[in-house]
DNA sequence: TTTTTTTTACCTGATTACAGGTAAAAGAGC
DNA sequence: GCTCTTTTACCTGTAATCAGGTAAAAAAAA
């Protein structure tokens, strides 16, 4: 049996590289690539597919909710997601939405192969680099930060635009106290001495938005 | 004659990508590929080169970096810096560091092919969409933002982890007057109400570091 | 249901930031 | 030389933040 695969990359030429690469392998047959999300939701519904390779950095529709979309309708596709970086919160995302695997575009030759068997075998693949990533930082900086309540994202969201506690306590309906007891008790969650450093902590952690 | 081309990338994937791009091109000759610039630094002093296709996001030695070393004692050989989001600033700064294009991933074959032959020509080349981000934003993004001078920027810096003007006085041996001075400047250069809001935006713009 | 977390709210005092105006010395650019 | 920008510095007053303690509904989790 050859697994019908399709390749979803923005770049023309990563799509002509994992080509190339896939030609190498017997029981892979590419049956078309696209360079968007959209074509390929047009294409799957009078395809049949077995195995997708998608980047996850796509224009209107990314690869995290492209996978779910798909893998709603269509669990038995493999998908196996890809991008040049990646995070940590990003590759989880994507497996809990339904992905099969991931790797990283510097992955070797022999790295795409094995994961992609090992992927259409039924397990969940990742390259090398990628499991470096999502092992190593789950006790420090993930687990060590215990992430903003609803009501303090909100707060923390209007204090990064410069408003003040007035104003955000008008902006939410709140009284001016209740907004001054949810700055401190921010800061003291993240042991930080002003809103200064507060933003600078949550911007760089991608704790806004 | 053929020109000996190398490709610089550090995903394999691309590599063979630009690679099987350039097989079609009967005057390109692809003589080396590599994955660092270290590498290519080592082989190009043995080895007559005429075009280089780097990526400009490359570890320990970045395309810019790299391509302004072999500029000073190879400026006849022809370099093509490619990534796949790009700034105005990175774009330009390549051009000024000697480089004689810039093309972006999602780039078509055609594109890519007519760069390529252009820039032999001895024309500096950019792929259409690096152009329209290089034409466009000249009104509102880089020339409406004035920049931060030094001695703002150390303070600035300094306020991000959420320094005290009397800290930040301290550290830089200055009197607390003059800090706060440097702070209103700062503040009314960019229209701001506070360090909540400004350190948003100059994170946001990369103007820190 | 019980427990924990979250959200709401108040009081006080010390510290700090912000807005206004002013100005001289040093350095860069023309 | 002159001009513009940058860096340095001072004074005053108002407004806002920060740190301390306290506590009761409401919601979520156990």
């Amino acid at each position: 049996m050859r697994y019908k695969t399709v390749i979803v990359d923005d770049h023309p030429i990563v799509i002509s590289g994992i080509a190339g690469l896939l030609s190498d392998l017997e029981n892979i047959e590419i049956v078309q690539k696209f360079e968007s999300g959209i074509s390929l939701l047009d294409y799957i519904e009078d395809h049949k597919i077995d195995l997708i390779l998608m980047d996850i950095f796509l224009p209107i529709i990314n690869g995290v909710d492209l996978c779910k979309t798909i893998k709603q309708k269509h669990p038995k596709i493999v998908i196996i997601g890809m991008s040049s970086q990646s995070e940590r919160s990003l590759v989880m995302q994507f497996i809990q939405n339904g992905g099969n695997g991931y790797i990283l575009k510097n992955a070797s030759f022999d790295e795409f192969k094995n994961c992609i068997y090992k992927a259409i075998d039924g397990e969940i693949v990742f390259s090398e680099e990628v499991k470096t990533i999502i092992s190593q930082p789950l006790s420090e900086d993930l687990e060590r930060i215990p992430g903003l309540s609803r009501r303090e994202r909100d707060i923390a969201l209007l204090l990064s635009q410069g408003k003040s506690t007035q104003e955000i306590a008008d902006d939410l309906f709140l009284s001016f106290l209740t907004v001054q007891t949810h700055r401190r008790n921010i800061l003291q969650k993240y042991k930080m001495k002003n809103v200064a450093e507060l933003i600078t902590f949550l911007l760089k952690n991608n704790m806004l938005n």
